[in-house]
DNA sequence: AATCGATTGGAAACTAACTTAACAATCACC
DNA sequence: GGTGATTGTTAAGTTAGTTTCCAATCGATT
């Protein structure tokens, strides 16, 4: 009954870490994983092709998608003919063979889908809140499984994974839930305690913007590099942090919670923001954004939204606000820029995916950092969070079944 | 003939990534790697408690040492006596197997040393530059290395790695060294070229200071993590970043160049030094430390470590100016903290590790940071830069024998 | 319509590597 | 000098994978 987090161990240990001695058994666990991910990617497919793709050899291809068939994991799906010779039987993942739930608890909306292994979503919702407190936004989650569950057709037993999107970061060391920013008493133990009550062992849980750079890794810009930072800015600011295909929390879990960046310079920080989500937040967050427009005199500013608009329609007291938002995103970009320095920044949230801000961002960038990466803003919308929590659900979900298939053969 | 930097590569594409099929031999592989690791870090061992560590049989411990031996990588260096039953054979790594070659070429000395495979230092020498351009200074590194090749009584073509920590980083991408900062021509094609050219294809370039980080991992705080950042504050500001026990260089070779960390505010910065150096090194290095105090109006200020000897004597002004520096510094860990959270932060550099300076440090850190993990000040010297080498080249030597053993046989 | 040729899937024989079990040889200690 | 622990090897058996060969199938060609 433990809550996991985050990117999937399985790592080699490397060299002096603590490698362990290999058994011939060891070679059929490695072939089955091989054999698994392409038909994960390759849809149906032969056990000829199979062949081709991996090296192995038709009859330990054969050995091996038996045993997968035994356990479950794939199956005959139908044959492959027109061409000379007999039909080829073609194999897929069995989509029932496992089931993942993907949550995102914000503070306005509760968002949900299921999905089956083979990543096809059976059941999707969207619903607002109106919980006042942890515990009753626990039900309303607990309420959305449930009609989820009924809508794809299964019990909620049959859910591998659960993985619960949501603001704050989980820290190993404490087994806590911290820095929750606006989620008011989200980071008590009792919200934990209930968290893992309602959903069981198999909850795992993912800050949201994390979430996001999952999503992004596996449908968006990140599908083609290694290592990027998902940098989001809107409500509030945060980044995702992917080297060499793995998300990384950090020790405390606090990795990539740039809103804690020790920039201050900002003129809209709002002291008791600071104190909460960081001074960076505070500073450069879409409340902060609307509170330096309102001190330029911008009218019409009740929303980062409009002052945006502002400036496009050319209001340039709007536009200077604008500005100096680009120039404290390009700070957070050049100070990840230069600590990790990944292949590949992706800018999202309301502000980061704003009209032309990208380019302000760049152009900022230009003449500061000591290298320019790649720089893109996210293309996915507001399912981007359940949908990374589905992929973190449906990674997490290969890697417990293809351990246990391991031990059980 | 190409330039390799850092990090071995060697993992194992995890998961979706693109691992490939495995044949039996893959065994074998294993487990000779597990057993060198075994007698690499156990001394002489005999083959009954190889098993024992390893949980191989006694058979299979024996063949696969034959293997070894034959590859000419371990042999028997003597029997244990004095229990019951015949004299156990005990093995250990044959240190003639390889050579490093590990060089630190600084402004002012060159520092070099040649260790054997089995981690002993053979010789060590270090020598003040007269150098005036790059080519009399790599001129000068090829003479240290015959000197230490001589005083080691070894050829220069048994060395199997050679590994040169420098000023400024490598982008693969480019191919060509950039951000050289102080050391005049470094960063021209031409150096790159001559340094090649002298030192053959095993050259492989690492910057200074992340090869500091290396030796800290080896030899310093950084043995008992697995996540750690080496902070180096003295002449020069840099960090180098060790995730999962792997060093990190980004994917342009500029991760951990915190120097260019977007802070300006800094009272001492040089604007000729923010464009060359970046805008924080400007800042904060020791020649900033010793404006700021020479601006305060402390007196006898020709140095840095004037200036913290006088604060430490009670001159207030000179406090303050040491405060600030320290201020600076939380700054940058504080940003390293929030984006990748290592478990440890290792302050280095004249400037990281002068007295009370880790106090001052963690005491401003407390009021900025999301989370405070361990802060230690280095314990290491002025050789730390070659036992890095030492030990990077030490690593890829061990790979590259071991792969090529694996192939050989 | 019959044959040809490509293709599938499986069976047999062989290789690589590990394990268990048994055994002969050795050495300290009583 | 006998006893018991320990070492290292040999033999037999297991898990996996490879190559080679073959029967069965099905579209295409004659």
């Amino acid at each position: 009954m433990t809550v996991v987090t985050g990117g999937v161990a399985g790592g080699v240990g490397d060299g002096v870490g603590g490698a362990s001695a290999a058994r011939p058994q060891l070679i059929r666990e490695i072939n089955e994983r091989v054999l698994l991910d392409h038909i994960r990617r390759s849809g149906p497919i032969s056990r000829t092709e199979l062949a081709g793709l991996t090296g192995l050899s038709k009859p330990t291809v054969s050995a091996a998608l038996s045993s997968l068939e035994r356990s479950g994991l794939v199956h005959v799906t139908g044959q492959r003919t027109g061409v000379p010779g007999p039909a080829a039987s073609l194999y897929e993942v069995r989509p029932e063979a496992g089931y993942v739930l993907g949550l995102d608890v914000g503070r306005e909306f509760l968002r949900g889908a299921i999905s089956d292994l083979s990543g096809s979503v059976r059941a999707r919702l969207s619903v607002r809140t109106k919980a006042g407190d942890a515990m009753a936004r626990i039900q309303e989650l607990a309420d959305l499984a449930v009609t989820l569950a009924t809508e794809a057709g299964i019990q909620l037993t049959q859910l591998t994974q659960t993985v619960l999107g949501s603001p704050g970061v989980y820290d190993p060391r404490l087994d806590a839930l911290t820095l929750t920013g606006r989620l008011s008493g989200w980071d008590s133990p009792a919200t934990l305690a209930a968290l893992r009550d309602r959903f069981g062992s198999s909850l795992m849980i993912e800050n949201d913007i994390d979430a996001a750079a999952i999503a992004e890794r596996v449908h968006g810009h990140g599908r083609n590099v290694d290592s990027f930072a998902f940098v989001s800015v809107g409500t509030g600011i945060g980044m995702g942090l992917v080297l060499d295909g793995k998300l990384r929390h950090g020790s405390h879990g606090v990795a990539g919670e740039i809103g804690y960046l020790p920039f201050t310079e900002g003129s809209g920080s709002d002291p008791r923001d600071a104190r909460k989500r960081g001074g960076f937040d505070a500073s450069a967050s879409a409340a902060a954004v609307v509170r330096a427009a309102r001190r330029a005199g911008v009218r019409g500013t009740s929303t980062a939204e409009k002052v945006f608009a502002a400036a496009a329609r050319g209001d340039v007291v709007a536009a200077a606000v604008v500005a100096e938002e680009a120039l404290l995103v390009a700070k957070a970009v050049c100070t990840v820029i230069t600590v990790v320095d990944p292949d590949l920044i992706v800018l999202g949230g309301g502000i980061g995916q704003a009209p032309g801000f990208l380019e302000a961002v760049v152009k900022q960038l230009r003449q500061m950092a000591p290298v320019l990466p790649d720089v893109k803003a996210s293309v996915l919308g507001t399912e981007t969070v359940v949908a990374g929590c589905l992929a973190a659900g449906l990674d997490r979900s290969w890697q417990s079944l293809v351990g246990r298939t391991a031990n059980s053969v």
